[in-house]
RNA sequence: GGAGCUGUGGUGUAGCGGUCUAACAUGCCGGCCUGUCAAGCCGGAGAUCGCGGGUUCGAUUCCCGUCAGCUCCGCCA
């Protein structure tokens, strides 16, 4: 590089420019030879810009340009030319211009990329993780990337203006029962002990409030090793937002504020700043799901009380045995054949519906193998409760609430898409609030946290604490986009008698709480302010921002659904010698 | 822990018991070419069909297992 400076990015230039000396730096994306006459079309993150060597121009660069190829670094000195008469390309961004470059230098050479280094590129996703370095060359990773850092200052900007003081807390913590599992780490000096890495910074940032800090943020790096999915990573990042001396109603819309300015900032999205409002309960009543996707109608429909005094016994003693009978209407969809309702049978079985009965309206009324398990009023009490017309396909599950809700909620998502119902460029925000305080879990036959163990239950809620765990409601919310959740907080409990009310009810001996939440109870001792926050999962706010259909392409080192990195191959072996000094012995059991 | 989908030259696909001596596109290599921009034209190289086993006279094709990636259930306070 000696002598040379860049002193434009490609796409800076443009006909202003027009007879100035410049010098571009970047990655040949393509080149055109001529013969007499070569084209290169030159690359760097801001995007491309065409610059012609021309032996008229300067013989010993177009020597060289002959043995330039794709992915070769270069740098190039040349003047803006406005493009002769009806060789503008308006294509491109700079296709107004080009440069007619008189010094070229090939900084690098490159092997051929086993890739296209192109947007919209279909490669087996092994290769672009592999080859993380060349995907992320793609102009739409780079674009996300910039957005990702776009949307990283807007947060930032926002609560710096509003008083909140951005605090790291430690990586290394220890391991608290409940929740996901733990990343943990040996400690060297501390044989047999294990710190862990946080899940959130949960405990930190409530500390934070004891200790006066009033307002914190952190886009925090969380670790949870439980299985992937597309919109989960071992290791992601969180807006961790915590506030003292505020309420629900000071949360939600300064919540929706900030996010209402990071979509105008990072995609140019106008949103109104006061999102829509369901209870848990109604979310899961009206869409099966605590995080629904209102972008399409097709609601769940109940007619368990229709169902109760039918014939049909798979619906009757549903209804009968405090189970619901719940039921879609897949508009449009009485042409389906016999194969397509067993196979939306199958899907619904995933969720252990254990069937999926049928109705299809046409001309003559109802037609289905149940319709005379039920008399004429009845059957019209389902038309009118279901809005059903000719051409419609009314889907019904039988079984516990949260059967029907998960089997019905998922079915409904499956037909919309599969009917073309969701709308593009539909960003709709929603509020989920009163979630249940607990949920049973019916393997360790214990209630658990729905949200975690510090959320404060609901004022007028907190008598049925003992005598009624599963009807107290929390003052939890979650910030729901188009189907996904994207962030969820609670108020915390600020008082140690409520937190050990609290892990009592969880099942946590006093001593059990002690040992591991001590620091927490002591805390509250010494003048707690009521306090309460929330966290985004900031790649899933990315993800949705740049229309991704996953997280792994808004994360610029993500891991494989094994949690590997194909990259570096982590994890990887030790040596011996390392575990050693960890006090740590293997016992793997070879697979036959 | 479980279910499903995918795996064929560098890349993306076709072929789904035998004319497969594996096709097409693109990329790659060489030649020609001074206005292209997915440059063009001509020529060439490049695949033990993910791996292992089985069925069969014969397997890229069918079956079983296995590995890898993906989607999902469980799991994820």
């Amino acid at each position: 590089m000696s002598g040379i400076t860049r002193t434009h990015y490609c796409t800076e230039i443009s006909a202003v420019n027009q007879g100035q000396t410049v010098t571009l730096t970047g990655w040949v994306d393509t080149r055109r030879d001529h013969g007499g006459l070569v084209f290169i079309d030159l690359r760097d993150r801001t995007g491309i810009i065409q610059v012609v060597i021309s032996p008229d121009i300067n013989p010993a660069s177009f020597d060289k340009a002959g043995e330039v190829r794709s992915e070769y670094v270069l740098a190039v000195v040349g003047k803006v030319s406005q493009r002769p008469e009806g060789t503008v390309n308006p294509n491109l961004a700079t296709g107004e211009v080009e440069v007619l470059v008189d010094e070229m230098r090939i900084l690098n050479r490159a092997k051929t990329p086993p890739f296209y280094i192109e947007d919209g590129v279909e490669v087996d996703e092994n290769l672009r993780l592999r080859y993380r370095y060349l995907d992320l060359r793609r102009p739409e990773m780079q674009q996300t990337m910039m957005l990702r850092h776009r949307a990283g200052r807007s947060v930032r900007e926002f609560l710096d203006q509003h008083g909140f003081l951005e605090i790291e807390t430690p990586m290394l913590t220890r391991s608290t029962p409940e929740g996901a599992r733990d990343y943990l780490v040996p400690s060297r000096i501390n044989p047999g002990r294990f710190y862990a890495l946080p899940q959130s910074p949960q405990l930190y940032k409530q500390i934070l409030m004891v200790a006066g800090m009033d307002r914190y943020y952190q886009m925090a790096r969380c670790f949870r090793d439980e299985d992937l999915r597309a919109d989960r990573q071992p290791e992601f990042t969180q807006i961790d937002i915590e506030m003292s001396f505020v309420q629900v109603e000071d949360i939600l819309p300064l919540m929706e504020e900030m996010i209402a300015r990071l979509c105008r900032e990072t995609i140019d999205l106008e949103i109104t700043a006061s999102f829509p409002r369901l209870t848990y309960q109604e979310a899961m009543d009206r869409f099966g799901s605590d995080k629904p996707d209102t972008r399409f109608g097709m609601e769940i429909k109940d007619i368990t009380d229709v169902a109760a005094g039918c014939g049909f016994k798979v619906f009757a003693s549903a209804a009968q045995g405090g189970g619901q009978v719940r039921c879609i209407n897949a508009t449009g969809c009485a042409g389906m054949s016999r194969k397509d309702i067993d196979d939306l049978a199958k899907f619904a079985a995933i969720y252990q519906a254990k069937g999926l009965a049928y109705m299809i309206v046409n001309g003559d009324g109802i037609k289905s193998a149940i319709t005379k398990f039920f008399n004429d009023s009845e059957l019209d009490t389902i038309r009118e409760r279901l809005d059903a017309r000719e051409g419609d396909l009314l889907l019904f599950v039988a079984d516990k609430p949260d059967v029907v809700a998960a089997a019905l909620g998922a079915l409904r998502l499956h037909l919309a898409e599969r009917l073309e119902m969701i709308p593009k460029n539909k960003y709709n925000f929603l509020w989920v609030t009163d979630f249940p305080l607990f949920d049973y879990d019916e393997e360790e036959k214990r209630w658990v946290a729905m949200h975690h163990p510090f959320t404060s239950p609901r004022e007028e809620d907190m008598p049925l604490l003992e005598s009624d765990p599963g009807r107290v409601r929390a003052q939890a919310y979650d910030m729901v986009l188009n189907g996904i959740e994207i962030g969820g907080g609670s108020i915390r409990i600020h008082r140690r008698e409520m937190q050990e009310t609290m892990f009592a009810a969880l099942g946590l001996t006093g001593e059990e709480a002690q040992e591991k939440f001590g620091f927490m109870l002591d805390a509250f001792e010494y003048g707690t302010p009521p306090h309460g926050g929330i966290a985004f999962g900031f790649d899933r706010l990315i993800m949705l921002l740049a229309g991704r259909k996953t997280i792994r392409d808004v994360i610029p080192f993500p891991k494989t659904q094994s949690a590997t990195d194909l990259m570096n191959m982590a994890p990887g072996g030790v040596d011996n010698r390392q575990l050693k000094e960890l006090h740590i012995k293997l016992d793997i059991k070879e697979k036959k």
